[in-house]
DNA sequence: GGGCGGTACTG
DNA sequence: CAGTACC
DNA sequence: GCCC
C-alpha cells in the first residue's frame, strides 16, 4: 500500500506514535466512539500486526481490535510524537483481508459483496464533492418506482425543506435527492442543524437510534420513512408526515400499512394545510434547541459587544469561546454522520431495482435540470464547511503539491486559471478517504482532466514535475505580492526589471501611499493575531464608538466570526438602530477622527469615498499599545442591511462565490446591501434596474430566501 | 466558446 | 481605466 | 483551471 499517509510516515525515524483517536464502524451498524490515548509502536501502525491491548467501547458492548486497517496521520506534535487515525477490524471479522486498494478499485459490485463489512476504510465516497465518484454504468434505478406521474403543481413542492438521507444505497441516494432537488427541495448528505427532514428505510429503532447517534441529532429535524418521499412524488403533494415518522416517536403500526390507505388520506389541499402549519411549529421549537441557542447567542454576543460589557470594559469573550467548543462538537457530530453515511445498505428495501427504461429517465433527469433545478448539491454553501483543526486531511500531500500551483498561478495573470485550482483543491479537501487515481479524482466535480492527471502524478511518483521549474521565481513574486496593494502584474514589472528583494523596492521604487505602508508593516502584517488581540482591539473601538453615541452597535466580523483560532485582520460593523428617527451618519468620520488623535490608527490604506454616505467603509493600519501593527477594516451599515453585509464580511470568500452564483443562478443578485429580485440586465439597456430587494436586514431571511440552509459562521469555511 | 461574485478605492 | 482589495 |  503506496499511501500517502504511509509515506509521511516512513520519512520519520524515530517517534512513537500516540493513538489518540480510534474511530471505526462495526459491521453491525454501530459506530465506535473516541477512545483514550496510547502509544504504540512504530511497526503496528503499518497494518501488519494486530493491536493488542486495546479495547473499544461501543456503547452496548466491549469488542477487541483484530487488526489495523487504515492509518492515518492526524499531527505531529512538537515532541516529534504523531497523533494517529487508526480504522480496526474487529474481533469478529476474520480473516478476510484483502488488500484494500483492490477493493477500492472496484468500481460497484464491492459494497454489494460480502465484504461490505469494513466499511469505513472501503468507501471513499462519503462526501458529496465525490458525490459521482462511484456512478457505475451498471447503476440500475427504477423510474417508474420513484416518479411516477407528475402532477404540474409539484413544482416547488419542497421548497425550504431540507432533506438528509439516512441508510440507503448510494445510487438510490443520488436519485432521490434529484427528485427533491427538482422540487425545490435541500438535500445534505451531511447531518445539520439546518436539516428539516432525515428520511431512512431503516426502521429498526434501536438501530436507527444509535445511527443517530444516541438521539443527539434528532432534536430538530423528524425521522420519516423514505416512503413518504415516494408518496409526495407520486401524488404531487406532501402527505401527513406523522403517518410516516419513525423517529423521535415510533408508531406501532408499520408504516407500509398505511401508505396507500385511502383512509389516511385528506385531500392535497387539507395535506398541504396541514403540513405548512407543522412545519411552522417546527421552526418555532426549534429556536429552543441547544444549537440554535449558541448560535444565536453568538449573534448577539458579537451585535452587541456592549452594554454588559461596558462596566467592566471587558468584552463577553468567554460566551465567544464555547461557541467554539461547540462548534468542534458539531465538527465531531458531522465526522460520525459521514461515517454512518459510508455504510453499506444496513436495510435495503428496493435492493431489487428491476431495469427500468434507463436512458429516458436520464434525459429527463437532463431536461429538468436544465430548465429549472439546480444543482444545490454543486453549491458548498449548502454543505456545512466546519473548520478543521484537529485533523490531517487524508490527502494532505496532494493539497499541498496543488496549491503550490494555485500560489504559483495567484501569482500570475491569469485569473480563471487560479479559480480552477482553487475549486478544486477544496473539492478534494472535503474528502475523507485518500484518493487512489487520477481517475478517481476526475470524477469529483471541481477536478478536471488536467489537474487529475497532476493528482495522478503525484499519485504515482510523490512528486509533481512542474512544480520543480517553477521555484526561485515564484518565491520572488510570493514576496512582492506579499507587499499590502502590489498584486501579481507589478509584481511581475518588478521581477522583470531585475529586483529580487524587498529591499531592492525600497531603494529603487516610490511606492503609493498604501504600498509604502504594506512594505514598511511586511512583517508586523503578515503575523497572524489571536482572536484575543482582535477582541482587545474592537474593544478599543468599541470604546470610542459609545463615546460618540452609546446606542451604536459593534460586529466583530471576518474570520474572527467565523471562529478561526487566528486572523489576519480585524473586521468591525457599525451599525445602529434607526427606529428612533437617527441614524449612524457622520460617526465614522468622529470615529476616525478619535482613533487616530489617541494615536491607536497609525496609517490609512483606504478611505470612504462619502464620508456622508450610511455606508462607508475604511481600511488602515492600528495597534495596541505596544502592538505590533494590525489592518483594521471598519464599515457603518445601514441598519436594515445588516444580515447581508454579515454574510458579506464573514465570508470566507468561497463561501460568498457559491452563495452569489447560487442567487444568481436564480435570477437573483446578492451583495452586501441586500437580496435583489429580477435585476434587468439588458443587452443594450444602459440603465440597469437595482431589482427589488428582497432581504437584507438579517442573515436568516438571506438564507431562507436562497433556500440556503442557515449556516451559522462557524460552518462558512470551505 | 462563454461563464466563473459583487463591489469599491487608488492613481 | 487597470490593478488591487474585502469577504 | 473547470463546467456547461
Amino acid at each position: 500500500m503506496t499511501n500517502i499517509t504511509a509515506q509521511r510516515l516512513a520519512r520519520r525515524s524515530t517517534f512513537y506514535k500516540r493513538l489518540r483517536y480510534v474511530e471505526s464502524a462495526l459491521s453491525d451498524g454501530h459506530v465506535l466512539k473516541r477512545s483514550h490515548s496510547t502509544v504504540v509502536n512504530r511497526h503496528e501502525l503499518t497494518g501488519t500486526l494486530p493491536v493488542k491491548r486495546s479495547r473499544y467501547s461501543t456503547g452496548d458492548s466491549d469488542l477487541v481490535a483484530s487488526q489495523v486497517i487504515d492509518v492515518k496521520l492526524e499531527e505531529v506534535e512538537p515532541d516529534n510524537s504523531m497523533i494517529v487515525g487508526v480504522n480496526v477490524k474487529l474481533e469478529d471479522v476474520k480473516e478476510r483481508d484483502k488488500p484494500r486498494q483492490q477493493q477500492i478499485k472496484e468500481p460497484d459490485p464491492g459494497y454489494q459483496s460480502d465484504e461490505s463489512t469494513d466499511t469505513l476504510i472501503l468507501d471513499p465516497l462519503d462526501h458529496e464533492a465525490a458525490e459521482n465518484v462511484l456512478d457505475s454504468p451498471k447503476d440500475r434505478i427504477n423510474p417508474a418506482k420513484a416518479e411516477p406521474l407528475r402532477s404540474q403543481s409539484d413544482v416547488g413542492m419542497f421548497h425550504g425543506l431540507h432533506f438528509h438521507l439516512l441508510g440507503m444505497p448510494r445510487r438510490r441516494l443520488n436519485l432521490l435527492s434529484e427528485r427533491i432537488m427538482e422540487r425545490d427541495g435541500a438535500v445534505s448528505h451531511a447531518y445539520s442543524n439546518s436539516v428539516t427532514h432525515i428520511l431512512s428505510d431503516i426502521h429498526d429503532v434501536a438501530k436507527l437510534q444509535f445511527m443517530l447517534t444516541r438521539g443527539k441529532i434528532g432534536l430538530n429535524a423528524r425521522v420519516l420513512d423514505t416512503k413518504w418521499l415516494a408518496d409526495a412524488l407520486q401524488h404531487g403533494f406532501c402527505p401527513d408526515e406523522q403517518i410516516y415518522l419513525i423517529y423521535p416517536k415510533v408508531t406501532a403500526e408499520s408504516p407500509e400499512s398505511l401508505k396507500t390507505s385511502e383512509n389516511t388520506r385528506k385531500s392535497p389541499k387539507q395535506l398541504r394545510n396541514h403540513f405548512i402549519k407543522r412545519r411552522k411549529s417546527r421552526y418555532e421549537s426549534s429556536s429552543d434547541t441547544e444549537k440554535d441557542d449558541k448560535y444565536r447567542a453568538m449573534e448577539s454576543d458579537s451585535i452587541e459587544l456592549d452594554a454588559s460589557d461596558e462596566e467592566d470594559g471587558v468584552p463577553e469573550i468567554e460566551s465567544k469561546n464555547h461557541t467554539i467548543a461547540s462548534s468542534t462538537q458539531h465538527d465531531d457530530l458531522n465526522k460520525i454522520i459521514e461515517q454512518v453515511k459510508a455504510q453499506p445498505e444496513l436495510i435495503d428495501l428496493d435492493a431489487s431495482e428491476d431495469d427500468g427504461p434507463e436512458q429516458k429517465e436520464k434525459d429527463d433527469n437532463a431536461e429538468m435540470s436544465r430548465r429549472r433545478g439546480i444543482q444545490y448539491e454543486k453549491f458548498l454553501c449548502m454543505k456545512s464547511n466546519p473548520i478543521m483543526t484537529d485533523t490531517v486531511n487524508p490527502n494532505e500531500f496532494i493539497i499541498e503539491k496543488l496549491e503550490e500551483l494555485h500560489e504559483f498561478y495567484k501569482s500570475t495573470n491569469d485569473h480563471w486559471r487560479e479559480v480552477g485550482y482553487q475549486k478544486a483543491i477544496s473539492a478534494i479537501k472535503t474528502l475523507q478517504t485518500p484518493l487512489r487515481s487520477a481517475d478517481e479524482a476526475r470524477r469529483i466535480f471541481g477536478v478536471g482532466g488536467r489537474i487529475a492527471d497532476k493528482i495522478g502524478e503525484i499519485i504515482n511518483t510523490g512528486q509533481l514535475q512542474k512544480l520543480k521549474n517553477l521555484d526561485s521565481e515564484n518565491e520572488v513574486l510570493k514576496l512582492f505580492s506579499g507587499i499590502y496593494g502590489v498584486g501579481p502584474s507589478l509584481a511581475r514589472r518588478w521581477m522583470s526589471k531585475g529586483y529580487t528583494t524587498l529591499d531592492d523596492i525600497r531603494n529603487n521604487v516610490t511606492l503609493p501611499e498604501s504600498q509604502r505602508i504594506g512594505l514598511k508593516y511586511y512583517d508586523e502584517l503578515h503575523n497572524r493575531m489571536s482572536r484575543e488581540e482582535v477582541e482587545q482591539i474592537a474593544q478599543v473601538v468599541k470604546n470610542e464608538l459609545m463615546k460618540i453615541d452609546e446606542k451604536l452597535e459593534m460586529t466583530i466580523g471576518g474570520s474572527y466570526r467565523r471562529g478561526l483560532p487566528d486572523c489576519g485582520d480585524v473586521d468591525l460593523l457599525i451599525t445602529r438602530n434607526d427606529e428612533d428617527g437617527k441614524n449612524h451618519q457622520g460617526v465614522m468620520k468622529q470615529l476616525l477622527k478619535r482613533l487616530v488623535d489617541m494615536g491607536f490608527i497609525t496609517n490609512h490604506l483606504a478611505l470612504p469615498g462619502q464620508f456622508e454616505d450610511l455606508r462607508t467603509r475604511y481600511m488602515g493600519i492600528c495597534a495596541l499599545p505596544n502592538g505590533l501593527h494590525r489592518h483594521i477594516d471598519i464599515l457603518t451599515v445601514p441598519y436594515n442591511e445588516m444580515g447581508a453585509c454579515l454574510i458579506a464580511y464573514t465570508g470566507n470568500d468561497i463561501f460568498n462565490r457559491s452563495l452569489r452564483l447560487l442567487a444568481s443562478k436564480k435570477k437573483l443578485r446578492l451583495n452586501q446591501m441586500g437580496l435583489f429580485a429580477e435585476v434587468l440586465r439588458g443587452a443594450s439597456r444602459a440603465k440597469i434596474t437595482e431589482g427589488n430587494c428582497i432581504a437584507s436586514k438579517t442573515e436568516e431571511a438571506i438564507f431562507e430566501a436562497l433556500g440556503v440552509p442557515c449556516r451559522p459562521p462557524h460552518e462558512r469555511n470551505p
